[in-house]
DNA sequence: CAAATTTCTTAATCTACATTATTGGAAGCG
DNA sequence: CGCTTCCAATAATGTAGATTAAGAAATTTG
């Protein structure tokens, strides 16, 4: 089952018993989005966390002239969710949605709180997730001051390779800050 | 004790016995650095995270036309460290020096997973806190893609108005991704 | 305190990337 | 199956911010 997946994702940070994993299980919600359809709207508030068994979905914001502006991009057996609207309960200034027909496990903030205690493990996991997480977006934080467009699209095909085919080019442009025209230009630039 | 401040930072998320907080205490180390001193090379190891008890450090990469790109301030009851190099022990990409002189203590690498098996109320204050991080890594993210010079610098001004005075020019240029004189101008007509 | 160094300011010029517009092809849809 | 909508490519023009330069102010150092 699809769940495994889960599991699996666990059990390269810690161990867990069979019991434990019961305990996890019966936590998650499983849901199924299509193409386009959304997981969270701005001003909702985030109340779960999706782990990505099949698909892909997208957190972006939209600024003040209606551009997109991608955050993450969370293929199967990814994590996503508004982090900032997840932890404080606040109204969130993300979009979730999916790229192509998905699915998933949703896990609520207060499930995963009561998790933390049930088994601390758990809590040790997702300390490990989300420090990576903060190296990886620290990284794209200097990426950003440091390289030109055409290095952060170099970037982009050497860390994500596998993504590349999958992503319309409008997807690429939207996370590695550019314009959709901007990358077809490079892109022809590069091909010669 | 200026370590006290490490206590107090410790029970805004969670709370300790007295034992809990005589075995955190012995692992730290009081460290001074005198202004421009490094904590970090790049290609040394962090093998350290620092909590800053007075002063000031700062976190950059310089890029390959040697300009500097500022990752993080770190004014009093603020930690930092290079994470990526924190964790993986592989090498370091960033320098971390004191732009004061300053003084803080140190927590090694092996002395925090120690503390982490010893109290799980310590693994979930860097949970949090790295929760905490992240959220606002990301939001950077995207202010650096949807807003304008003048728009991150008065963003920076709202979001740290006791940083403003004590920090020079250039190092928040270096931190909102403009030149020192884009700075300068931009101020100058803010001023009119 | 004077010299040296660093930082800030101003201004002219330059460029990486945005904007706007047009076209052809692919994908979704009734 | 034709119609519409979306997407990629190309190209002309525009602009936010970089680069370069040089003098003024502040800070450091001997």
């Amino acid at each position: 089952m699809s769940i495994q997946k889960i599991i699996a994702s666990f059990e390269k940070h810690i161990s867990l018993n069979d019991k434990e994993k019961a305990c996890l299980t019966e936590k998650f919600v499983f849901k199924k989005l299509k193409k386009r359809q959304f997981l969270l709207e701005e001003n909702e508030h985030a109340n779960e966390v999706a782990f990505v068994t099949s698909g892909c979905l997208r957190s972006y914001s939209i600024d003040q002239n209606g551009f997109e502006h991608i955050l993450q991009f969370a293929p199967e057996s990814w994590w996503i969710t508004d982090m900032y609207s997840f932890i404080s309960q606040k109204e969130s200034n993300l979009n979730i949605d999916a790229l192509v027909n998905s699915e998933m496990y949703l896990l609520s903030r207060k499930n995963q709180l009561n998790l933390f205690d049930e088994i601390p493990q758990l809590e040790r996991y997702f300390r490990i997730l989300t420090e990576n997480a903060l190296i990886s977006s620290r990284q794209r934080l200097v990426d950003g001051l440091s390289l030109t467009a055409k290095q952060r699209y170099q970037n982009f095909c050497k860390v994500y390779p596998t993504l590349i085919n999958d992503l319309q080019q409008k997807q690429i442009a939207a996370y590695i800050g550019v314009t959709p025209e901007f990358l077809s230009k490079l892109r022809s630039d590069y091909k010669i």
